[in-house]
DNA sequence: CTTATGTTCAACCAAGTGGTTGAACATCTT
DNA sequence: AAGATGTTCAACCACTTGGTTGAACATAAG
């Protein structure tokens, strides 16, 4: 019951989980859009787009300008660069581990041990 | 209605916004754990837990092995390759854009050569 | 055999998600 | 002013999620 809000690493593989939000962001390397113009190849309402890229502008992964009547989203990658940290942090934490045991075990070939059996 | 089944980049990422859910995976960084290991230290009831651990497994991050009445899990950190892959391949694509950019101001501006290359 | 330990299953609940439709609001065009 | 276009807001719905509790199951230990 402490609901405490969620963090933004939270928020960004939240984001990142949909399949619709990430093709959302792969429209948006090109160039920016319109609400309209993102929805226009999406399988679903405009509503149910509004909607996603919500989630993703609360996550901070597309900025929205508005000029006149149209909203002009921008995708903004640098948001994404606590999702990837977390992950290489993690896995390169793994590779340490796995140079360590391949460093051992090569050592262990060149001058084996006595006391222990391969 | 048409509900196609999520894919695994759905399921990683989905497993990965749980701040629960990391916390485990930073404590399977060291060794494998068994469940109630695994729960001893988060705020909430083994079986919270074993639902989390089961969400986990379902994206691969996790491997259980049964021994007797204890399941151990393991972290499977290369189930995070294509998580990883996606943001990087994203973000790749934007760097290649702001260098471009970088490379056309500076060819403007220093000299009609046409050598880029750093 | 009986009891304690490790884990899951099942039912429940409140809140969130991903979609819908219909209305409202804002702005551009005629 | 009137109409068309772009977008959000609000209500609703089915489903999922993250938590709970209580029971069941599986195995280890006395």
């Amino acid at each position: 019951m402490v609901e405490r809000s969620p963090s933004t690493l939270d928020l960004t593989y939240a984001a990142l989980a949909d399949p619709t939000r990430r093709e959302i962001l792969r429209q948006l390397r090109l160039t920016e859009a319109r609400v309209t113009d993102i929805a226009r190849p999406l399988p679903m309402s405009l509503n149910a787009v509004s909607k996603h890229i919500s989630v993703l502008e609360r996550a901070g992964l597309v900025r929205r300008e508005i000029r006149g009547r149209d909203h002009f989203l921008t995708a903004q990658p640098a948001a994404l660069a606590e999702a990837e940290r977390w992950i290489t942090d993690y896995t390169a934490f793994w590779e340490h581990r796995v140079d360590a045991l391949a460093a051992h075990l090569e050592s262990r070939q060149q001058h084996p041990a006595p006391e222990e059996q391969a």
